[in-house]
Parts: structure tokens; C-alpha cells; sequence
DNA sequence: TCTGGGGTCCTAGGACCC
DNA sequence: TCTGGGGTCCTAGGACCC
């Protein structure tokens, strides 16, 4: 068994620089929702020293002094370059698991003398430059993890080994890992990487050559799993179905800071429809749902609040859903407290139609066909041609603040490129 | 002034059962 | 001095990922 794992090269501002000319060769960064925070940085931005979640509004001065572009972040359009890579991917793999918005792992063969099919990644490769135009590096071994460590080593030694690295090669790995850091392996973040320092694991060769037991004895089945499979031992259950969503949430950070019960009201309301929309999308119902709304986290005691409900029955429908998240914001709202974000997370999901009934509470019969009808005008009129009246209409300050944000290039037939 | 959003998995501990 | 033991289920919270 082997596996690959391909990930786009600076996902988001590699998407924007395809259709924008101007962005290439020139320092770019993308921004979080709200224009908060830099999210993906171009290879020029980074040389700038411009780190993952920088706060926008502390790098004023280095944004006006070297030109840096900046860009809202556009999920249409990475979406749909997804969609497209992860198509030409399947042409040279059967197995495709789309693991994020700019990686996929896929099954790839072993080569007669043990190795990795590594020219056959290279043409991987070459065919999504091709057919798509995105810049992707290839990682390549016989469990996920060890995959994933290569794709890490594939970004370090780009200029060195072309974008591919093959760790099916012991001695290779041995080499490799030994001057490795330990938190840069994929399940190892600060909290265990604190934890293993003071055992002496500093490097990847050390994680490698720990008992598995001592691992499980560290830190739980997770860690026992991650050195199983770093010693080629697969652990991940292979799945040839993609799982189902077992839960979903919309959140989001107001544009303007909201300070009273209405606007709260409503722009919960908002988000509760999309969750509703998210779920019926996936033909599935939930059981539970928690709304939440606080303040920032960087004033003084920020209101902070949350509640949760069992539904039942299961339900997708946006009624039943922004009613509940509605008066769970009233029960929350602390008149005088300044709000910077709400949201709400639908769980236990599960397909419409299996779950079991509620003996006293029955679904609304005509709900079905409603919702249908609904999300049919939406699609096709466009997002929102119905919502309920709970939501308000039209923008609000509230809304998220996308104030750089490029055309759906490739989704939306009046925003489409014009070549002259 | 201004600091993202959306997931999964695991464990500890409480409630409850016989 | 005496105190049962062993399950299941649920939730909150932590850790990780991109």
C-alpha cells in the first residue's frame, strides 16, 4: 500500500494570482473573513517576514512600505479550483481522499524495487499545472503520516529535490528524520511537543524510536498511532467511502460591533439559516444544536455565553432552527455588552429519513416539500432570493467586511474573465 | 479602532443502571 | 469498624488539523 498526498502550493494566493497578472512576482497576502488576518502568504510575502495570522492592522507600515497586495478571501473560487484539481487527480488514482482545500490523499502504486512512483508524481504534477495552473508539491510513502512528512520535506527541499519526496526508503527516512523537528510532524502541535521534550524527543527519529506503548503511556491512542505509522505501520483505516458530516458549524465575526438585541437576533438568525441550508445540501437532519455569542477576547470582560438544545425530532428545517437559535439569544443577551462574534453548530447528524421518530413530537408533513421548493428558487434565482423574516434584509453592518475581495472568476457567469 | 472559520477524535468524569 | 462492582451513556473540554 502507498500513498500520496498533493497540496497546492500557497492555495489561496496561487488561486487569486491565476486570473490577477498583476499579483505575480510581487509580494501578496490573502485575508481571513473580515479582512482580520493573513491567512496565505506568497513567497515574497513570507521573505517579508509576514507570519500565518498576523493581524492585518499591525502590518500597516510594512503593507504600504513594500506594495503588498491584499486580497479577501474568495471560497467560490477556491472551491471550484478544488473541485478541478482533485478531477484531474482522479484521472491517475482511483482512490482520492479530499483531506482540506488544498490537499488530497491518493493511492499511488509501489514500484518493483520497493520504492515510491515518483515520476509518476512528477507527471501528477505537471497535469494539474496543465489543466488547472496551480503549483503543487508531492509527498509520497506507505502510511498517510509518513506521506504527509514527505510533502513537509517536498516544501523544504523544492529547490533541491523538483516538489517530490518519497519516504518509502528506510535508510532515507532515517537520514531525513534525524535532523527532523518533532513538531513539525503532522498530529504534533505545541501541547505535545511540550510533553516530549523533557523525554529527550526533540527530532522526528526520536518520535520514530519511541516504544509504542510509552507513546500511548504519553500521550493517548492518537500518539501510539501517529509512531505506529511512522514506522510504516498502517494505523487510518482505509475508506472507500467519503464520511459523512457529523457536524457543522457557521461563525462568524460581526463587521461593526453589535450592541443590542435585535441586530444579535438577526444576525443569528442569519447564520441558522445557513447552517439549516448546509445540512438539507447534505440530505441530513441534526439532533443538537448550540448557539453561542461573545465579545473580543482581547477587552475586559467580554459578555460570553451559550446554549444548547436537543432536537427532536432531528430536524433541518430553518423555522425550527433560527426559532430556537432566536430565543437562545435572548436568554443570552447582557444589555450593555459589547458583541463581536456569534454563531451556531449543528451536531449528531445524521441522513434524513433514518433517524428514529419522537413518540410525541412529529415534524411538520409539508416541511419536505417546502424546503425543496426553497432551496430550488435559491439556486436558481441565487442565495437568499428567499430567507425567513427573522433575518432581516438586505446588508447590515454586522456583515463579515470582504472589502478586497476578487470576482468569482470561474463561478458566477456575470463576473467570468474577458480576454480581448 | 482593527486579531478567521470549520472540522475530527479522544478522555475524564458524572449520572444512571442492575 | 463499616463502605460492592461493573457496566453504559453523555457531556465538556482539550488537542489536533487546515
Amino acid at each position: 500500500m502507498s500513498w500520496g498526498i498533493v497540496d497546492v502550493a500557497n492555495f489561496y494566493v496561487s488561486a487569486e494570482r491565476l486570473f490577477d497578472p498583476a499579483l505575480r512576482k510581487v509580494p501578496v497576502i490573502v485575508l481571513s473573513n473580515n479582512d482580520g488576518c493573513a491567512i496565505a502568504r506568497s513567497e515574497e510575502a513570507k521573505a517579508l517576514h509576514i507570519k500565518m495570522g498576523d493581524p492585518v492592522f499591525k502590518l500597516r507600515d510594512t503593507i504600504r512600505k513594500h506594495g503588498i497586495q491584499l486580497r479577501s478571501s474568495n471560497y467560490e473560487l477556491y472551491a471550484d479550483l478544488n473541485r478541478r484539481f482533485n478531477e484531474v487527480l482522479g484521472e491517475f488514482s482511483d482512490v482520492v481522499e479530499v483531506y482540506s482545500i488544498d490537499e488530497s490523499f491518493y493511492r499511488a502504486p509501489v514500484l518493483a524495487n520497493g520504492l515510491g512512483d515518483v515520476a509518476g508524481a512528477h507527471r501528477v504534477r505537471e497535469a494539474i499545472a496543465r489543466s488547472v495552473g496551480l503549483p503543487t508539491r508531492i509527498g509520497l510513502g506507505p502510511t498517510r503520516t509518513l506521506s504527509k512528512v514527505a510533502n513537509a520535506l517536498a516544501k523544504a527541499t523544492e529547490k533541491v529535490w523538483g516538489g517530490v519526496v518519497d519516504l518509502h526508503d528506510t535508510e532515507l527516512r532515517a537520514r531525513l528524520f534525524a535532523k527532523w523537528p518533532v513538531g513539525e510532524v503532522w498530529g504534533i502541535g505545541r501541547a505535545l511537543e511540550a510533553r516530549l521534550k523533557p523525554l529527550g524527543i526533540t527530532t522526528t527519529a526520536d518520535l520514530a524510536a519511541m516504544p509504542p506503548a510509552v507513546a500511548r503511556d504519553v500521550g493517548t491512542v492518537v500518539l501510539e498511532r501517529l509512531v505506529r505509522e511512522l514506522g510504516g505501520v498502517e494505523c487510518d483505516d482505509f475508506r472507500p467511502e467519503p464520511e459523512a458530516l457529523k457536524a457543522t458549524a457557521v461563525t462568524r465575526q460581526f463587521g461593526e460591533p453589535v450592541r443590542d438585541l435585535d441586530a444579535l437576533r438577526e444576525a443569528m438568525a442569519r447564520r441558522a439559516w445557513r447552517a439549516a441550508e448546509k445540512i438539507r445540501a447534505q440530505g441530513l437532519v441534526a439532533t443538537r444544536l448550540i448557539a453561542f455569542a461573545h465579545g473580543s477576547r482581547y477587552r475586559p470582560n467580554p459578555p460570553n455565553a451559550s446554549r444548547s438544545a436537543r432536537l427532536s425530532p432531528a430536524t433541518n428545517d430553518p423555522r425550527v432552527i433560527v426559532g430556537i437559535a432566536g430565543r437562545m439569544v435572548e436568554s443570552m443577551f447582557e444589555p450593555g455588552g459589547v458583541y463581536t462574534k456569534c454563531g451556531i453548530l449543528l451536531e449528531d447528524l445524521s441522513a434524513e429519513g433514518a433517524p428514529q421518530g419522537d413518540l410525541f413530537a412529529s415534524a411538520d408533513p409539508k416541511a419536505p416539500e417546502l424546503l425543496a421548493t426553497i432551496d430550488g428558487l435559491n439556486a436558481r434565482f441565487g442565495r437568499d432570493t428567499i430567507t425567513l423574516a427573522a433575518q432581516g434584509r438586505g446588508a447590515r453592518g454586522f456583515d463579515t467586511k470582504r472589502s478586497q475581495k476578487s470576482p468569482s472568476w470561474t463561478t458566477n457567469l456575470a463576473e467570468i474573465p474577458i480576454a480581448r
